[in-house]
Formats: structure tokens, C-alpha cells, sequence
DNA sequence: TATAAACCGAACCAAGATGGTACTGTTTGC
DNA sequence: GCAAACAGTACCATCTTGGTTCGGTTTATA
């Protein structure tokens, strides 16, 4: 399941508030109140973008956070999968403990072809919006480009 | 909220069943059957994909659900529409029972200008793939039409 | 070295959404 | 007139979401 929560629009705010500052410690306080939103819930996602490698911690006082990369080799696939987890359309095959897959279906699938590309494409869309572009606050639509039509049988994921 | 859940999924299958089999007469049942899906599920998605007008419904008995238009003209977006209703990120201005704005910032709100701009180009996204794309099952990767290039890591995906 | 600013992390909880189900009614072909 | 099939609505257990709380740790600074 896709999905883009509050928390996760919470978070997005929060990296372009610290890529706006770029290098810069900023404390969660700051962000939230930036916002009007409730300190706890910004520290909360300041802490899944720190533990996802997005942003850096320093603490004691004077702490807080900090964007020290490249706003522009940061896509928002990248936030997306640190804020919510790595999403895919029907798990087909989810695995149980002994790592038998629970899918009532199995052999061939009529949805996962289909719904492999659905995936893909979504992905490839937010792959290619980069923290920059959410920074700039004006982005390009996406185009797909009906040329480039891609029949690969066997995918890997 | 953005979302694809999972009965928006089952709406998709349904949607691509009854596009495969074009102006055909399909009771609920035989796409519960093929899919493996309880009844119950599945009905509920065809009574909504009909509601919102992208499938017919034929009554009585030998009755079913048919797809008679043309599935390159039917986008993601609008299948997601009727399926999971409109969508936004940040709904930054709601509003209350009078019209007024319950937003806490309101005046220069500084996430709208760039969430946006992720709407429309996640939005745009889905308003180019067509039915008839996920009926193929192959889909072509969107591209974002970026004037300037954007540098890229090892892709992983 | 005492203090306070700030992050860490885990747990907790009410409220709402999700996914399924059930049941009664209506249309219609045979 | 029977039964197949859709229409509509309401229901419910469970999971998720959004948000809070609390005790702990790190560290600049007076």
C-alpha cells in the first residue's frame, strides 16, 4: 500500500526546512514553531529522517539538526522510504515465519504483472523529484515518455 | 493524504478485468472467482467503479458489470478518484462549518507553495497512465522533463 | 562540576480508517 | 413466480494514525 500520511508531509516540511539552512543546526523547537506544529511530533519525525541517514543530530546544548548533504541527490523516493517504509501495490507474496508464501493465488498471478508496473512507474516519478525541487517550490511535472516503452519478463525488483 | 489501499487495488484489478474482456456482460462473481477474492469485496468495488461512471451495470438475472468505453481514455487518476475520492497533501485550508479556514497558519503558510507542487506532479503522473496501460501490464516509466540534469546515484531500484 | 538545553527511544492511547461481512430490497430473464 | 444478480446501507473487529509522555543521555557553559 502507498500511501504519503500527515506524518510524512510533517517530515517532508521538516528536511526542506533544514535544506533551506543548509549546514546549519537547527533545533526541533525551531521547525515546529516555523510550522505551528506540536514540538513532540517534529522531533519525532527529525529523528526518523536522522536514523534514515537524511539528516544529522548533534546533541547537548546548542544541538539539533542539520542538513549537511545535497539537496539535489536527494530524492523524494529516498525521504518517502525513510518516512514511511518501503511501500509496493498488493503484496502478492508476503512470507510467513517459515518463508512459505501465504498468496492464495501463487501460479500465475494475473495482478502482478500489472501491478509491478504501476509500481515502477509511481516510483520512478518520485525518484526523480529531488529535495532541491520541494526546496525551489516549483516543480516539473512529470511526463512519461511513451517511447521508451519497457517489456522486461523477467524482473528482479 | 495520498493512499492506494488495498480495496483501491482490488478496484484496479476489477477495472483491468472487465477492460480485458471489453463490452462484455462479467458478473461479480466470475472476477471475485479468477482473482480469488471474496464476493462480497469485490461487488463493493464495481458498485463504486459503476457509481463513478467508469464501468455499466446490467440487473437481473445473466446481469453483471461491462467496460464500454475506451480504456486509452480512462487515466490512473481517474480510477483513483472514484476509487479512494479526491485526494491532497497537507488539506492546509479546511474549512468549518461557516467556510472559515481552520488552518493555524493561514496567512504565507510556507509548506503549500511546494506541497503543491508535489500534487500536481504526482498527480500529473497518474493522469498519464492509462487503463489501457495496466491492461497491457507493461507500463513506460515517467520522466520528469527537467530542463537542467539531475545527478544521479547507483539506481537501485 | 552543576545546570539546563536539547536529543534518544520506547511506550502509550484515543480516535479514526480499513477490510470484510450481512441483510434487506429491487430488477429482470426464463 | 422463481432465482440470479445488482443496490444500498449498516455493521464490526482490528489495525493504523496522530499525537503525547516519560525517564534517560549528551554536552555547552557558567
Amino acid at each position: 500500500m502507498l500511501k504519503i500520511s500527515r506524518v510524512t508531509d510533517y517530515g517532508l516540511l521538516a528536511a526542506v526546512y533544514l535544506a533551506r539552512k543548509h549546514g546549519e543546526v537547527v533545533a526541533a523547537r525551531e521547525v515546529a514553531e516555523f510550522y505551528h506544529l506540536p514540538v513532540p511530533m517534529i522531533t519525532k519525525v527529525l529523528k526518523a529522517l536522522n536514523h534514515g541517514g537524511m539528516v544529522n543530530s548533534h546533541r547537548g546544548v546548542g544541538g539539533g539538526y542539520s542538513f549537511d548533504s545535497d539537496a539535489e541527490s536527494v530524492t523524494l523516493g529516498q525521504l518517502l522510504d525513510v518516512l514511511e517504509g518501503p511501500w509496493d501495490l498488493v503484496e502478492c507474496e508476503t512470507f510467513d515465519e517459515e518463508g512459505h508464501a501465504i498468496c492464495s493465488i501463487r501460479v500465475a498471478c494475473p495482478s502482478r504483472r500489472f501491478m509491478f508496473g504501476i509500481n515502477r512507474a509511481i516510483k520512478g516519478a518520485f525518484e526523480q523529484i529531488t529535495l532541491g525541487d520541494l526546496v525551489r517550490g516549483s516543480l516539473p511535472v512529470p511526463v512519461i515518455d511513451k517511447s521508451r516503452l519497457i517489456r522486461r519478463t523477467a524482473e528482479t525488483n
